[in-house]
DNA sequence: CCAATAAGTTCGGTGACAGAACGAATTAAT
DNA sequence: ATTAATTCGTTCTGTCACCGAACTTATTGG
């Protein structure tokens, strides 16, 4: 009903923006094969293109009959994307390029004073990168931030957002906005770690995609049909209050989750201690267990099982192709192989389950893929409500090696 | 990248479409200000649509100042829509018109051989009640079949549908398609009916729904983000296998879900069996709870809080804003009391419940929708993958008096 | 050196719109 | 009754995004 003027045009510089991305250096012929349009318009849309500065002339193919077609490319610092990493005891920066590649990536211990404290240092951490790696600041166009809690896009404010001092009580978009001078975009940190996976990790080419990351607290990212899913109040992959493992109707539950009591790090720890008297971390709790220690095993096996019913109960509900796990605790692969093994006993369809692909980096990765794409939307097409991220997974390569 | 070729004139007549659809008898004015298009394209698009035939001149204004305009509607009977609801026990069919009005509905128990038996039956049902109603086969451009399971488009089979004899070995789609001579569309019933209380009932205008069907099993159709959630193999929703009442790792909780096996209706007849040594069916229970009947009111006071727990799960995982129950024992008020009464026992945050508005044919409704949704798509736009279904809500009104 | 072939441009369309101007029809005010 | 104000709808002109065909240019293979 809105009006959608000039649309047409919108799309089609889009797809060829898109034939750029993905099929790295190209000839205008070879864009023309394939967005289906005719030669002549994809040669208006890339002069226009180059006249902008996004794309440019790399080369020429040779070795084949016919006439040399000019290739192009890219422009890779055309602009730069920020991706902000939140966490409660770390935050993580990384600015990106158009070819997604990942420049600077930094990293420091959360300045515990929260609220305005932490994105001042934010702030000062990407404004640093940048200028390490020479990029001028009017190039960075956008800023995701991912951050656990529930960000509300309309308030501006994080919901759920325990970790962090002071972040309930104020605006924290706007805050970011003011301190970064670009755009910001806030999503929770889990749903971002899905679409990291599902960009270059474990996930990849999997439409229907649930993330579990599993540390001091559980939460879960879900990719349904190929969105992502947010819920009603942006509160969705709350999994830790799923009614499973504690007993959900004790009213310790309604503060800490009863699944978040069974399987997080607390949890744990208090099993350990219940078997043994000692209280130790969860790290030494798998030293322990590679060790040969029994309670310490025990604790191991009951930990999975009350996460491979938390994973049936999501396939149950949503019904995902592969559910990856994540956090400190999801990662190890004591937890992965038991899981594995329990959840048949428990769930009668498939469901894939492995580790994340990207560790503790999946939520940085997701938030340059969601910026990237948002920024590709804004610039060349539509932004379409349901715009899909195309992203090259070519270039993937790259940037995996100059990340790691 | 695919080729979209001629896309710009979809939109505008979609549009259009939309605005005489929902604007009722409406002038090309009119639509020009709604729609943001320029009078003089409006008038070639309407002229157009009228030479097709899917719109007519029904009158024209008067009473106010300025000239009197023409004004437009929809052919009505320009297409027909067939909804089937295919239950274990009971066939429904209806034909909707392009208005969204239904005529014609009608049921019968299903033909216990399955199968063919069951299609050919369904066949006949329809062209019978088209018949009655004298509308050509010719106009009816599309059927939707809701089902229980999880149908499969790319194979056209029904996979987990126990009800139906001879469903799962067979291609069902064809066979319908064979049967009936127009496109079908099979979907899973409780997803329809998610889709219809979203249309006209208890979930109107909101985008992110859950509907628990509860009778003799149980299921869940969710609409996160205003799309249908349908999972990987189709089969999101099967809650009937969340890890909550039973054990779950019970050998028979891979053949009947742990959580049908707490809150369906054999859960309802054991549990009053094992209280009272007596076996009676789940319609008795609730009569004799009415009657003060202590062990029936602990067999109601159990299976609520178990399905309390089923929807904390559900919203845990999907965060949706409310919470539809249907199904012969979810439509019950002493159920929805007591869910309604322990959910904020075992969940922190709000979660609306209430019983569905349209009862057992929220999925027959549904089915229209999603035809109806399909067909303006088709013929007027870009039947874009995320096709969000725009229906008049106007003629809801006159569609509910007609059916009930 | 001459096909054969592929790349890219030029030229002449076409269809979907917008916008301004204008005629036509109606009511309200004089 | 005449005029002014107002709204509807058409006509006319123009623009923009595209297509298709013809043509030019560059390259390889024989």
């Amino acid at each position: 009903m809105s009006d959608l003027p000039r649309i047409s045009r919108q799309f089609s510089q889009r797809s060829v923006m898109e034939a750029i991305v993905q099929g790295g250096p190209i000839s205008r012929a070879s864009i023309s094969k394939l967005t289906g349009l005719s030669k002549q318009t994809i040669s208006e849309i890339v002069r226009g293109l180059e006249q902008e500065g996004w794309v440019q002339e790399t080369g020429r193919t040779s070795g084949h009959v016919g006439r040399t077609a000019v290739t192009y490319e890219l422009v890779h610092d055309a602009a730069y994307i920020m991706a902000v990493d939140l966490g409660g005891t770390k935050v993580r920066v990384a600015l990106t390029d158009l070819a997604c590649q990942i420049f600077a990536e930094a990293a420091t211990p959360t300045d515990p004073r929260g609220g305005q404290f932490v994105i001042d240092q934010i702030a000062a951490l990407a404004f640093q990168a940048a200028a390490r790696e020479r990029i001028p600041r009017k190039k960075i166009r956008l800023a995701v931030i991912g951050a656990p809690g529930a960000p509300d896009p309309t308030t501006g404010r994080i919901l759920l957002a325990p970790n962090i001092a002071g972040f309930d009580a104020m605006n924290v978009l706007d805050a970011f906005e003011k301190a970064l001078g670009v755009a910001v975009m806030i999503e929770n940190d889990v749903n971002l770690a899905v679409l990291g996976e599902n960009w270059l990790g474990q996930g990849q080419g999997i439409d229907n995609l649930a993330y579990i990351a599993l540390g001091t607290g559980v939460g879960s990212g879900l990719m349904l049909g190929g969105h992502l899913v947010r819920g009603a109040t942006h509160a969705a992959g709350e999994i830790g209050f799923m009614p499973i493992g504690a007993d959900p109707f004790a009213a310790e539950s309604l503060r800490t989750g009863a699944f978040e009591r069974a399987v997080a790090t607390h949890a744990m720890t208090e099993r350990y201690r219940s078997l043994t008297g000692i209280q130790v971390a969860v790290p030494a709790i798998f030293e322990n267990a590679a060790a040969g220690d029994k309670a310490a095993l025990t604790v191991l096996d009951e930990t999975a099982r009350y996460l491979a019913q938390g994973i049936a109960a999501i396939a149950a509900v949503a019904n995902p192709e592969k559910v990856i796990l994540g956090g400190s605790i999801g990662l190890r692969p004591e937890i992965l192989s038991r899981v594995k093994a329990l959840i048949p006993l428990c769930f009668p369809y498939p469901v894939t389950v492995e580790a994340g692909e990207l560790g503790a980096r999946a939520a940085l990765i997701g938030a340059a893929a969601i910026g990237l794409g948002q920024l590709h939307n804004t610039l060349f097409g539509v932004d379409a409500p349901d715009g899909r991220i195309s992203l090259p997974t070519a270039q993937a390569a790259a940037l995996k090696e100059v990340v790691l």
